[in-house]
DNA sequence: CGACAGCCGTA
DNA sequence: TACGGC
DNA sequence: GTCG
């Protein structure tokens, strides 16, 4: 937060190192009113060698110095730091390691659904804090929450009472802090904390601002200042012209606020599926289309819908044009509504179903900009030396079961080789994903994502333009049981996908290791332990 | 202190 | 680049 | 929020 000179005073008046919380008026907010935003400067605090920074401009923002706190003169840093050089020389000087981890802090987990209460306790402070993100330390937070939530129902024991929390100190990720919320959950059988963010008033306007698709904590925090407290609030001061500066997406989710909030039943899903595959099909014969997301891992409800297309005879690029038609066609036929994003190809003249192989020239080379060349994200061949054409749309479907209602559609085309990338990305779960390229990253040396599996260390990783394309190449997956094994994890149905603790290493790996580190490194390089 | 996945689209 | 989203 |  920015605060004002006042409030500097105010604490110099206290003659103590606790400061006090500002309050609003004594925040800068240095907001604008939306519709008169100019464009974003760049934003440079802290950014930049030194370790004392200077603000910007006086006059538009408060008088605040940014002092970090830096290594040169913090004893706890200091300590830290020292303790990190001294690891890695004994590291390098006795290189056979793998014994440096005294205590065994992964402790054998069962999928047993255990610990019902203080899991939910976990989750629900994980959701406060994801869906107010108030601070810049809320996000991990949140994040962390959600981790150790899902953990603790895959311990070996209940936990009963206050004498099994030394145990918990011995398991990775419970720290002081929740472990403090499990006492107090053991003797109370609530948490105040959670309460507490409950009852903030703050706080559930910014969380109802958040709930509007496209309006992020910043925004949302914005309009809370603004005056707004309620979804009612801002259709008023958009219906006045008020907010006319928000984004175009943006007056799409006020519009369809109490829609996207609700989740749809799995028939609805495949009955929206069914129509998007059948007029597929006629704009692009021989395609592939198939449900992804929640829907694929069998949940009984789902937010959205999320659609995969591939097509055989495609398996380098992707048929230029086709989700555009798709999405024309969808329109025409009434049930897309809405779109949040563009989609090349759409509005052009191209009639219905010419398709060309893509071992015609044109396909390859239609990457200019300005030419509506469909898909081929500017990335993809600067970063990847690998061609690809996969391109994805968002928008906004008319429910066929539920007259009027309105349901959020995702549609993603990509090329066959990319399939099993694509497909695993495609149907996560999110925090799945995280964890799965993690593992990629930290214990294989490999980049993952819904391209392909890169090893490290080569162009691509150094962001260099590959001039040969085998060098930045992705490893080949037919399958998605084929990435498991490459990354040597036991392979997990899509059901299965449903936590960071699903990403398990195969016992019997014989991965393609790339990084020259040992198993006791591996394992302790972050807090994300990989259990055997 | 820095890490916690890796991208894409909009303004 | 900042923000929001998958 | 937690770890190294
Ligand atoms: O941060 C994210 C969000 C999503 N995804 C992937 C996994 C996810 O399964 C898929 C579709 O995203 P969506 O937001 O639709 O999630 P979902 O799993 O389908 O759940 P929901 O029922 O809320 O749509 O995209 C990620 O990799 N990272
Ligand atoms: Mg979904």
């Amino acid at each position: 937060r920015t605060v004002t000179p006042a409030w500097i005073l105010a604490q110099f008046k206290h003659s103590s190192f606790r400061h006090q919380e500002p309050t609003l008026d004594q925040c800068w907010t240095g907001l604008a009113h939306p519709s008169q935003k100019r464009k974003a400067a760049p934003d440079t605090r802290n950014k930049g060698g030194g370790w004392i920074q200077k603000s910007r401009n006086l006059h538009e923002f408060a008088p605040v110095t940014v002092v970090k706190a830096s290594s040169v003169d913090n004893p706890m840093i200091l300590r830290i730091h020292q303790a990190k050089k001294k690891r890695i020389q004994s590291q390098q000087s006795s290189s056979s390691g793998g014994d440096s981890v005294g205590v065994v802090k992964n402790p054998p987990l069962c999928n047993r659904g255990r610990n019902e209460g203080i899991s939910n306790m976990l989750k629900q402070l994980s959701n406060l804090h994801l869906e107010c993100p108030l601070g810049t330390m809320d996000h991990w937070r949140a994040y962390h929450y959600g981790l150790m939530a899902g953990r603790v129902k895959q311990l070996d024991f209940e936990i009963v009472d206050e004498r099994v929390l030394p145990r918990l100190q011995h398991i990775q990720g419970f720290g002081d802090s929740i472990r403090n919320k499990i006492k107090e959950y053991l003797q109370t059988g609530t948490c105040q904390k959670i309460k507490e963010l409950e009852r903030d008033p703050y706080r559930k306007a910014v969380q109802s601002m958040i709930k509007i698709w496209s309006i992020g904590p910043i925004k949302g925090k914005e309009l809370v200042e603004l005056g707004y407290r309620t979804i009612r609030d801002v259709r008023k001061g958009l219906s006045r012209g008020e907010l006319d500066g928000l984004s175009a997406n943006a007056k799409i989710g006020i519009d369809c606020y109490e829609d996207f909030e609700e989740r749809m039943s799995r028939s609805e899903v495949s009955q929206i599926g069914d129509i998007v595959i059948r007029t597929c099909r006629q704009v692009l014969p021989g395609a592939e289309a198939t449900i992804m997301g929640s829907y694929r891992r069998g949940l009984p409800n789902c937010g959205d819908i999320d659609v995969l297309i591939l097509h055989p005879d495609f398996v380098e690029t992707t048929p230029k044009g086709a989700l555009g038609r798709l999405i024309r066609m969808l329109h025409q036929s009434g049930h897309m509504l809405h779109d949040l994003t563009s989609v090349d190809g759409m509005t052009a003249g191209g009639n219905g179903t010419e398709l060309q192989s893509e071992s015609d020239d044109s396909v390859f080379h239609s990457r200019s900009s300005e030419i509506e060349g469909q898909g081929e994200t500017s990335m993809g061949l600067q970063k990847y030396g690998h061609y690809h054409g996969s391109s994805s749309y968002m928008g906004v479907f008319a429910s066929p079961t539920d007259a009027g209602k309105r349901r959020r559609i995702d549609i993603k085309i990509y090329p066959y080789q990319e399939r099993a990338f694509a497909s695993m990305y495609f149907t996560g779960n999110g925090d799945f994903n995280r964890s799965m390229r993690l593992w990629s990253s930290k214990a294989r040396g490999m980049t993952l994502n819904d391209h392909g599996l890169f090893p490290n260390g080569t162009d691509f990783a150094n962001g260099k333009e590959s001039v040969d394309k085998l060098k930045g190449a992705s490893l080949p997956a037919a399958t998605e049981e084929d990435i498991f094994e490459l990354l040597g994890l036991e392979y997990r149905a899509p059901s299965e996908r449903d936590s960071f603790d699903a990403i398990v290493e195969k016992s019997t790996s014989q991965p393609v290791a790339i990084v020259e580190l040992d198993k006791g490194e591996i394992h302790h390089e972050m807090k994300h332990i990989w259990i055997d």
